[in-house]
RNA sequence: GUCCCCAUCGACUAGUGGUUAGGUCACCACUCUUUCAAGGUGGCGGCACGGGUUCGAAUCCCGUUGGGGACGCCA
């Protein structure tokens, strides 16, 4: 009877949250909550060299806006802590011991130097270093000896030197490699803490981690670990590597192109929800056509048969499509919300109706960076050609329009209330006493009003956002510009 | 270089021996319409290649090619 499911995120503090990394946690989270079973938010940290100030804090806000709430980890304690490696060194020295008793791994005594010159040995060679194995025929009274006399070492992991490793992979199957491919790595560093090869078995054991899920570039590697899971005696874990997410030009997300990760995305005006939809999508499908799931949604239709085997492209098209889908399904007042730092960007007038503008925006907004080129016309009408007011479609030359803006600026002029409505009837009126078709009267006035090809409204709408006064404006200024231009 | 893995429209993918090879994004056209969007309808477009196995292969096997990954006292 297995126990309950037990999935971890195990990220290093590299100061912020790869867009692939958040893909495995995510994941991680899916496996877990959808069986009830607990997800683990481990932090490591045994390269002390990398550290980097304020990079944990970074993967809890991430995590806990992503909504993938972990029931154990640092900042919130659980039973198998301490959930930071760097806490967790004496367990791991432990452990090395006990796996050089057991045969599995060995004292090293060789230098920095020694290592070097090797590495670069086997480059002239053009071959591939692997250590020689040199401390593994050390006695062990000599290994006593340069102990006792605090010569410094390192453990490495003993490899069996005939035969082959194989591991059943939950999405891959089958994984089989020759030992004599395999490089006895270095499992305690001379600082005494372990590298990542030791801390992730000690680890995943000692907290009884049943579903192993991370990036397949560790699929060749696995291997090693199985080797140190079966010097121990330890049940290993189900194995599940998903495949890497990649650049649309094949290359690897880099954390320094800037699209790699969630704050890049975040900042661009992408909402978590969406981002969160669309990665779990890069690599796993629902088998059912189905692509919009909230992230509960996604909890019921996880499944590893799901999980795809080739790398995706990241495509930033689907991504802004799929935003625009979140931006479109929130309530007014959640997008004006969102909206409003965006709009403080463009505009500086303050008789803007923010709630009103954003029910014209809302539709055609699909990432809110989008936004302030959507409404730059408001504080200033933008300099225009007057061809902009012939359209064949709209059947308008600029004789028409000067023969609606006038009207129409005179019975605007004339109204008392600045309704939606209002401005409506007193347009529609005109437009039938003239016999002309709707858009020869709006198409002008939109023109004249926004001085844009396209914008986030008609003719109206436009009339409603700007005010009577800037409104009544514009149209006069249209009109001295058309007239400007046909007069001879 | 050695080893591991992968291979369906431009992209994400469904497909597990018999399908007109399906869906989504992008693209194009049409439609709706006071612009643009959004919506609706339709279209373009794919099984990398070569051998097998089989009555029959996108599906199974082998090879080729292409791509990704691993080979650190990084993770």
């Amino acid at each position: 009877m297995p126990g309950p499911v037990r999935t971890r995120f195990a990220p290093s503090p590299t100061g912020y949250m790869h867009i692939g990394g958040l893909r495995t946690a995510l994941y991680a989270y899916l496996l877990a909550k959808q069986n009830n079973g607990k997800f683990i938010l481990r932090i490591e940290d045994t390269d002390q060299e990398r550290y980097v100030d304020g990079a944990v804090e970074v993967i809890y806000r991430t995590l806990k806006m992503a909504g993938l709430n972990y029931d154990e980890g640092p900042d919130i304690g659980g039973s198998f802590g301490p959930y930071i490696q760097s806490q967790r060194q004496s367990l791991y020295q432990e452990h090395a011991a006990k796996l050089v008793e057991l045969g599995g791994a060995y004292y090293c005594f060789c230098s920095a130097e020694r290592l070097d010159n090797l590495r670069k040995e086997a480059e002239e060679r053009k071959e591939i270093f692997q250590y020689d194995g040199l401390c593994n025929k050390l006695s062990t009274e000599e290994i006593k000896s340069r102990l006792a006399n605090g010569d410094p070492y390192i453990i490495r992991q003993n490899i069996p030197t005939g035969g082959q490793t194989s591991y059943n992979d939950e999405v891959y199957g089958a994984i089989t490699v020759e030992n004599s491919q395999l490089d006895e790595n270095v499992l305690l560093k001379s600082d005494g803490l372990p590298t990542y090869n030791f801390a992730n078995v000690i680890d995943d054991h000692l907290m009884d981690i049943t579903h192993v899920i991370r990036g397949n570039e560790y699929l060749s590697q696995t291997p090693k670990y199985c080797l140190l899971y079966r010097s121990f005696g330890w049940e290993e874990p189900k194995y599940v590597h998903v495949s890497q997410i990649i650049r649309p030009d094949g290359k690897k997300l880099s954390k320094r192109t800037g699209d790699a990760s969630f704050d890049d995305f975040y900042n661009k005006g992408f909402l978590t929800e969406a981002i969160v939809n669309y990665i779990a999508l890069l690599g796993w499908n629902s088998k059912d056509d189905r692509e919009l799931f909230a992230l509960s949604e996604l909890t019921e239709a996880f499944s590893i048969a799901g999980l795809s085997k080739s790398p995706a492209i990241f495509d930033p098209d689907k991504l802004k499509w799929m935003n625009g889908e979140y931006i479109r399904k929130l309530a007014l007042e959640q997008f004006n919300d969102l909206a409003k730092p965006y709009y403080q960007k463009a505009i500086k007038r303050t008789d803007i109706d923010f709630i009103k503008l954003s029910k014209l925006v809302q539709l055609r907004t699909e990432i809110l960076s989008d936004i302030p080129a959507i409404v730059d016309f408001i504080d200033a009408l933008p300099e225009y050609d007057v061809s902009l007011y012939v359209n064949k479609k709209m059947k308008t030359d600029l004789a028409v329009s000067l023969e609606s803006l006038k009207p129409a600026l005179a019975e605007l002029e004339k109204l008392g209330s600045w309704e939606h409505q209002d401005i409506h009837d007193t347009l529609f009126k005109l437009i039938e006493q003239k016999g002309l078709k709707t858009g020869q009267m709006l198409w002008p006035i939109r023109t004249a009003l926004s001085g844009k090809e396209s914008s986030p409204g008609g003719a109206i709408d436009l009339a409603e956002v700007l005010g009577k006064e800037e409104t009544l404006r514009r149209i006069r200024l249209g009109v001295v510009f058309i007239e400007s231009k046909t007069i001879v």
